[in-house]
DNA sequence: CAGATTTCTGTGAACGTGCACAGATCAGCC
DNA sequence: GGCTGATCTGTGCACGTTCACAGAAATCTG
């Protein structure tokens, strides 16, 4: 609106100094909110920062500072598995959340191929950010083996075995277990369990949950594993378990993916649920919500996840020791009408 | 393993040189690929590069170059949607592989409240990023605003009207049109639509092709809107729908979330697909392999259009004018069982 | 009113790069 | 041997900020 000049460098604090009158060591007092600025000099800085449009600039800031104000978000996923399942997602707005907040960037990093292992290494160790959070991490993990060498601030979303960073989780074996003894209270005699991500601490847990529950009455061939907590793994699952065991009359799935694809087997094998059988699943993700019946499972609060992830990240940053045993979150259980 | 020394500074280009016994600028040579390095120099600068563990440091070389190797992703969306629609998720995962294959960075930014819009534009005038990718912007989107008087290498995909940035996005109107087109061939007489998003290019643009495929036959009462492109607006949209023209034998959902809501609105009624009543989606996300029966639908290339609009913004980080007519990305009609 | 203290301000030195420039060396050529 | 041009190397400056320090001005204290 106004003829603005045609200005093509950006102010900088020299600048604003220039207008205002004054040196760049008030300025940058200003700027950053410190003691011992004149009522009058602070009046004349902040006018003539509007008036000529100023912004510090975040590299020159950075370089004396010794930081950046980002966190990186490392996802260690095939991407259609990224996209398909749903607690990612929900991680990463939770701990985006939290880091806006406390005014840090997230950028995110997905490794798929072992070249990203590569550039993912040299992106952390170019001092790019000041920390990371780490999802879906795998046992015998490049990745994890650089960041651990890294002394970088980060928190780990699961918890493979052996690590030594800071890590939060859910009680995944207690809570698979509170799920299948549900299923054994509920009269069930011949209950499997479709196991999915056994290269994953959580696929371990929920195995070792299902078979706490059982006791004397686990049976090894009612068990089916299956590589990914995808719908289609939990559809070849069930059907294995099917072909196998004919007599089955209760399911728990490694997650709500995975139990959604068990009940469309159930369906093509003309099964009624939970009548014939019951079915129970693991995340209340936005699956559960829209099999039929009702999904029956365990809430995982994945944006708490990404928060509590966060927040490590930033008390370390602040300084303190990270918590070697790791942050459990509390989960739930909430039971629909599939079991 | 080896007795390290306890450094807590990183080295620095000067501590390679004195290190190779050379100077600062062959040693920057050597690390940026130079010509006019000698074969000795260049060798004894390798092995000290190793042997102090030489990173360069970002934040310098963004300050001096001006520049940082960064692109933002804008999405601006309330949180559970990002979830929920796995566009955002291929999208977001197409550009970032065009990205990091051109060694860039990208840091994800949600907007969802009005204090978000404030950070989001401090954070893109502070110099963080070298451009931008906008997700689902929408019609008098205030970022939308701050974004185009900022001068930064954008891409938007989808199309706000009025925009003056690039932009890539797929035939909204032509594909919508088609696909309806097909339920008129198969002779349905009563065609509804459950339109989505109207404050959005996406989302005006399907209901135009709608329209425009039914020509005289269009009724306004057929046509339902919905607030978003999610699961529960799908079955509000069909319960009114049904409620409304309980006659009608064929509908176009503006999205397969909500196609599948549809799908089980109808089938809480009583209506059997495609026999009854044949229903037609639009993105081919999972949700299509997914009802029951499966979805026809428009497949939306999304990873594409995340890859087209990361070349959009490299191309003009080159110096390349953006397309003012934007990028079109070709979609194709998927014929399932529910049409 | 001298001295001590607090408040306020300006200056110069980092931070770690890339780049322009100047100078040195060396080969080719009449 | 002198000239030209290509190859190689070192030095100083700039990028925009923060911070330590020194000094000036104002305020307090006995």
């Amino acid at each position: 609106m106004s003829t603005q000049s045609p200005r093509r460098k950006r102010a900088t604090v020299h600048d604003v100094a220039i207008e205002a009158g004054v040196s760049r060591g008030t300025v940058s007092r200003v700027v950053n909110g410190e003691r011992y600025v004149s009522d009058e000099a602070r009046a004349a800085i902040e006018a003539a920062i509007v008036k000529v449009g100023y912004v510090p600039n975040t590299a020159a800031r950075n370089l004396v500072m010794q930081r950046t104000q980002a966190v990186a978000f490392i996802v260690h996923e095939p991407g259609p598995l990224f996209v398909e399942d749903p607690n990612i997602g929900e991680i990463l707005l939770g701990a985006n959340a939290t880091l806006s907040a406390a005014d840090y960037q997230m950028t995110i990093l997905v490794v798929d191929s072992e070249r990203d292992t590569e550039r993912v290494a040299r992106f952390l160790r170019g001092g790019f950010v000041d920390g990371l959070i780490m999802v879906s991490a795998r046992t015998d993990d490049p990745i994890t083996r650089v960041i651990e060498q890294l002394e970088l601030p980060a928190a780990f979303v699961g918890h493979p075995p052996g690590l030594t960073a800071a890590w939060v989780g859910i009680d995944n074996r207690g809570s698979a277990r509170a799920v299948t003894e549900r299923l054994v209270a509920t009269g069930r005699r011949h209950i499997g369990m479709i196991a999915a991500a056994l290269d994953r601490d959580s696929g371990v847990d929920r195995l070792q949950g299902f078979t706490d529950a059982l006791g004397d009455r686990f049976r090894s061939d009612l068990v089916e594993s299956v590589p990914l907590y995808s719908y289609s793994a939990g559809v070849d699952g069930m059907r294995a378990l099917l072909a196998r065991r004919p007599e089955i009359d209760g399911v728990f799935a490694a997650s709500d993916a995975v139990a959604a694809g068990a009940i469309e087997a159930l369906r093509e094998a003309g099964r009624s649920i939970p009548d014939d059988v019951g079915v129970v699943g693991f995340d209340d993700s936005a699956w559960a919500r829209r099999t039929h019946p009702g999904l029956s499972t365990v809430r995982q609060p994945a944006a708490g996840l990404g928060r509590a992830a966060a927040e490590s990240v930033l008390a370390q940053l602040g300084g303190e020791q990270p918590l070697v045993d790791g942050i459990m979150v509390e989960t739930a259980i909430v039971w629909r009408e599939s079991a």
